[in-house]
DNA sequence: ATGAAAGCGCTAACAC
DNA sequence: GTGTTAGCGCTTTCAT
């Protein structure tokens, strides 16, 4: 049962050789003749030999093949994609993904970046959830690249992948003023994070631009979870003069939407920041960009480091696009 | 920039005490003297010194406070509520989660549960994507606890969790015959996983007990994601005798249906297998279940092996809800 | 209360 | 081709 596993000495012992040469027939390195690596590779097979890589690592410099990644909660299909897409393009280097949940909280986030750092990954990838001015000691830390996903630090120059977030909110602003829409809710998250404050920044900017200041009454920010959109979104509805378009600045926020628009009669027109899955089908407008591609830029960055690239911190934008499917091609009321 | 990391013998020299004292002091061990102490967190400090769990794991065991969970992407809802089960619950006992994605391949599995174990980690979680007979051979390699989820291996004895799918399945199939359907469509996964196979078998069973065998040429299986399901379905309803309801056996495939079923006019009722997002927006019938529970009774599981558990293996049943929202509701026409 | 020596399992460096 | 020695960074004896 909890028999320790065999040793690379135990095979060698076996084998009737030397630690060394073991360890060069099972690591394919050259200068072992047939014959020896051949009873070599039996005597670890009839033991059920397994590379400790632990101690392999340590030995060829303290370093594992581990790349870390922390997010939000795994459950949210935003968090799950980048995951996914982290994975596939780790995956192709040889490299694991080890993911950890800070629940959005900085203090968490802050000692899952110790323990990951003390399992010496080879990266680190960080969604930042809280407040992130912390990295600003980290970064670099004793040659562990950081890439910073979605929500850059504010104020840290660092390799970062982010989502065209003034961009994608103009498209979503155009659209709907080009649909006629004046007194357009803005129901936002939490304004603390970088990407957040940007979405707002661009639909204000755009507003301004447009000569629009009808919608101001409109902003809701804060806002976290469905159900609090749902609700919100049922008060903004409620009102004297109620909205006849809302843009919700995130998947979680447009989930509450859809729910606080269901059954209504002539519902208000509905534009979504993030893609989602049914979307489709619900008929709903997104701003839409690639969350696994994300990911996947990510980790190509954070390999590009650790394979020695060195050189000024890079930004990747990922690119939005406005998907019409309905919802925000309703007419004003 | 790629200077190593201080080791615990620079922090020592610098507090001018031997590497043992310096290694009490950072852990909390008794026996040291607030004065020596604190000069030695405080050259620790200053040097930015962090602990090298592999040299700690190296020495103390030989294993790592990691996790293993190989599923298939990530990007699947079902396997990202899974893995945030698993990762919530590993945390609680100050394990990490190294995820691993199978892309449900029999082969690439097999190689990621070797990876694994090369890194020491405590246990190893698996959703078996493909056939898995391979884990006869590995059960309990060298102390290593495996727990299987969803899809035990046939006829391994092991520890598992898995969804009541006899019972889920019954629950859609009694719905459905008690709205007074008879041609019912069954939409099925690929049958090698056990899971699938146990949801078909019960859906066969229960219409047999009902003496209804009426459903047997709208029997597909093989339906391995969303397009395919919505082709399928396309073609289910384009017969002369269409059915008259649809049981679909995991999340992507009642995607696939409500795909299919978009703007007809009089669309076949529908009951799904596993709850999912919007659910409730769209109107779909399901047979619910707790993924994320799933998830962290696994680990559970896992982490009681760990703490030295002994015994036969154990299954850990998750219940399954069917949750009516209309569209399972829907009479035969 | 502190320190010296040994060793976890492996590979790098250098013999032979 | 193969073996010997040393040492990665830490913790575990066992002294002092």
């Amino acid at each position: 049962m909890h028999t320790r596993p065999p040793t690379l000495s135990q095979v060698a012992a076996r084998a009737g050789v030397s630690l060394k040469t073991a360890s060069r027939a099972l690591n394919g390195e050259p200068y072992v003749s047939g014959a020896t690596g051949q009873r070599v590779r039996e005597a670890a097979d009839e033991l059920g030999y397994r590379l400790n890589s632990l101690a392999r690592d340590l030995r060829t410099g303290g370093t594992s093949p581990l790349v870390g990644l922390i997010s939000g909660d795994l459950a949210n299909p935003f968090y799950s994609a980048v995951a996914s897409g982290v994975e596939r393009e780790l995956r192709r280097h040889g490299l694991l993904l080890v993911t950890a949940n800070s629940d959005e909280d900085g203090q968490l986030e802050r000692s899952l970046v110790e323990a990951l750092l003390e399992r010496r990954v080879r990266a680190l990838l960080v969604v930042p959830g809280g407040d992130s001015r912390e990295y600003q000691r980290v970064r670099d830390d004793h040659g562990v690249p950081f890439v910073f996903l979605d929500r850059p630090p504010a104020g840290l120059a660092a390799d970062s992948v982010l989502i065209d977030n003034a961009g994608g909110t103009q498209q979503a602003a155009a659209h709907l003023l080009a649909g006629g829409h004046r007194r357009i809710a803005l129901v936002a998250d939490l304004v603390r994070t970088t990407s957040q404050q940007a979405r707002i920044d661009g639909f204000t900017a755009a507003m301004e631009a447009a000569g629009n200041p009808d919608w101001e009454p409109y902003l809701r920010t804060g806002v976290h979870d469905a159900a609090t959109a749902e609700r919100t979104i049922g008060d903004l509805l409620a009102l004297d003069d109620p909205p006849t378009a809302l843009f919700t600045t995130n998947n979680r926020l447009t989930t509450g939407a859809l729910r606080a628009l269901r059954g209504l009669d002539r519902p208000p027109a509905l534009v979504g920041f993030d893609d989602f899955e049914l979307a489709d089908v619900v008929g709903t407008t997104v701003i839409a960009h690639d969350m696994t591609e994300l990911g996947r830029q990510a980790a190509r960055l954070a390999h590009e480091r650790i394979g020695g690239h060195t050189g000024p911190p890079r930004t990747v934008v990922i690119p939005t696009t406005l998907i019409a499917r309905g919802s925000g091609e309703r007419p004003p009321r």
